[in-house]
DNA sequence: TAGATTGTTAATCGATTAACAATC
DNA sequence: TAGATTGTTAATCGATTAACAATC
């Protein structure tokens, strides 16, 4: 179903595994920022409210990285983890649809994500096209394709209501996206060959309800 | 850990039963606009990437919901996973930090929650307070314990940058608060009794990272 | 009746946690 | 050395999928 074992460097990363380190990153970011230099599970484990033995074992997967009796280096763990996600070298990204969310994810991604930058912002309202979103020119979708082989754009944020979002999604597998980020509710379907994330913010609201009380 | 079996109603339903719930209401709910009366496990799977089995399985958890040889009575789904999400009754919310994600969460939730409502919007920036946000008055942190008490808010949605998020969390458990939607870029500590969660975009994205070629 | 589809049990698969030898 | 902590194996736990009797 994967389509064979690519180069094999890792045996086969589970989703909940790659899912985890971004949290890590960001705790160690924090470290560093606060001059701590090492770090043990046992630590990680206490602030990110995981289980020591499954992060050494998430970590385990790509490396050996710690060193026994001490722990693990904080600076030393941010390069090897920016480097088994990708972060290390820019990833450009491009955002179709600049209502709120997506004005709020540009900004966000202004300053936050390091490495990954929205080069291109499209929208499908005549009126809000020419407008200025974060320094960046929101173009028409007709500039699509285009712009995201100019910019090598890896990756593309669905930010439009559910009815636009297989549409949008289309256009961005059409020109050449590997990953996309949907925010909208709904499934939409791609080729195999690139990588979905839903971001879906009412389910997440909805199955909170599910725990209150009565 | 869970600190006993409240009435044993449900046996013991996972997370990532209730986390697919959503998901099923929603598709009903299309389903339900374009008067489809009947639909099964199937069908439901095919539209939803889920393998059928799974589906079946997460319903008999609440009920026996169909008919054999037949399917899924559409309405009848609705008003059963409506019932069990608890969103058969009006559930207050209440919202801080109104930049643009909390902005763009009032709106989407102004006519897309069926149930939810957000009643109490706040803002620690003086600027902000007294501005309006989709009908209602941003009101200082101050007023936040007496608002929600007030409208007995149930949930609380945080939209503030990651330095101030754990202040806010202590002061929604303060007021009584059962559930908080997390979107600040950080792990929060809350007594048990209240239920977290983290809508993380940034490890969203970070992740989708990991899935490019090379 | 024949065909379809549920609810549920059993089988499989995968993820988390515990335990501990290795070693800093 | 004694204490701490990793990397990893084994044990446990939980979730998904397959299979099928029941039945509409």
């Amino acid at each position: 179903m994967d389509g064979g074992n690519r180069r094999m460097k890792t045996p086969k990363i589970s989703e909940a595994v790659v899912r985890r380190l971004p949290i890590y990153l960001r705790f160690l970011n924090e470290l560093n920022v606060k001059n701590v230099h090492t770090v043990s599970s046992q630590d990680l484990g206490q602030k990110l409210d995981l289980n020591p033995a499954q992060i050494r074992k998430d970590l385990a997967y790509f490396g050996e990285f710690g060193k026994k009796g001490i722990g693990y280096d904080v600076g030393y763990l941010i390069e090897k983890i920016r480097q088994i996600l990708k972060l290390d070298k820019l990833i450009p990204v491009a955002l179709v649809g600049t209502g709120n969310l997506g004005r709020a994810l540009s900004n966000y991604n202004a300053y936050m994500h390091d490495n990954m930058k929205i080069v291109a912002v499209f929208d499908a309202d005549e009126r809000k096209i020419g407008g200025s979103l974060n320094n960046l020119t929101v173009q028409p979708m007709r500039e699509l394709g285009e712009a995201i082989r100019k910019h090598q754009v890896r990756i593309g944020i669905i930010t439009v209501p559910a009815a636009e979002a297989q549409n949008v999604a289309n256009q961005f597998v059409e020109a050449g996206v590997e990953g996309i980020l949907n925010f909208a509710p709904i499934i939409i379907k791609v080729p195999l060959t690139v990588r979905v994330h839903h971001a879906d913010l009412t389910a997440e609201l909805q199955s909170l309800a599910y725990y209150l009380e009565k």
